[in-house]
DNA sequence: TCAAACCTTGACCTTTACGTAAAGGGCATG
DNA sequence: CATGCCCTTTACGTAAAGGTCAAGGTTTGA
């Protein structure tokens, strides 16, 4: 035991998580990740970058914990909606604020009822575009009528 | 007349188009559509180069027509639904098509049946995330009373 | 002991959709 | 006729979101 690192019963700085129980995880691999969450190590490694996520490591190797896991799955549905990283991090900045910054907490309301409104533009444009692919699709059945 | 390019009236190749009536027109400039569609007259020679769009020329000033406008805004409203300026080009080409093939027609329809399909899953999306973000409003409005 | 299967950090490559000069032509107006 | 304003082309730059090697460190299992 000289300079390395070691805690407790994770003395080894492998890829391997001891893991006391497999129903009661508390940490996660990174692989562990990105098989639940679909994505590649790059991906999340790329997060960490970016300062989304910040996993605790064991040596080299980050551990992830149910606090990352939940945080990451928040990154993947704001991702999933259209969100960029940069808007994402925005948000998960204002949501870690969780004092009492009054004003803080107003921008930030502010900010998600403006995504609302331009999702709810989005959606409009969506719908629209619809119809008019579907009366579009008509059009072409209606000169073609063999099927 | 050697081999320069002239056509009735727009003999001149500057910026103006001679507008015979304000209200009806015919003939629309680059920068008549950038402030229609508030885009940037680099975008619209993008998508020249790209092959979405191809405005008539007098000398070498882009003269846009009433079909070209019409698919301008066409183009737009794709973009902002979230499709990429190759699928738009693909949907333009097909619609373009306007011949008799049978089974061009049937691809066609496929296509737009698919994305039909995903614009729903957008939209789905969109629809959840609205509800997840109205109800991270409502949360952290309950922490905050004081409006 | 050697390979397999993980993990790590660089560091450069890719696509999309334009932005941003650079360098210049043409008209119209003071 | 100089100036301004709009138009043109060519061409390199950029931001986002990772992909794809390269090169190397561990532990584990045959």
């Amino acid at each position: 035991m000289s300079a390395a690192s070691h805690s407790r019963e994770f003395a080894h700085s492998g890829a391997h998580l001891e893991r006391p129980d497999e129903l009661a995880r508390e940490q996660y691999t990174i692989s562990d990740l990105t098989s639940e969450f679909d994505c590649t190590a790059r991906a999340l490694r790329f997060y960490e970058d970016e300062g989304l996520i910040a996993p605790g490591r064991v040596g080299l190797t980050r551990v992830y914990s149910k606090r990352d896991r939940a945080r990451l799955a928040w990154i993947m549905r704001a991702k999933n909606v259209g969100f960029s990283l940069t808007e994402i991090k925005e948000m998960i900045d204002l949501y870690d604020l969780g004092d009492g910054r009054v004003e803080q907490r107003r921008v930030t309301i502010e900010r998600c009822r403006s995504h609302v409104a331009k999702l709810k533009r989005q959606r409009d444009d969506i719908d629209s575009s619809i119809s008019e692919l579907t009366s579009f699709i008509a059009e072409i059945e209606k000169l073609d009528p063999g099927d």
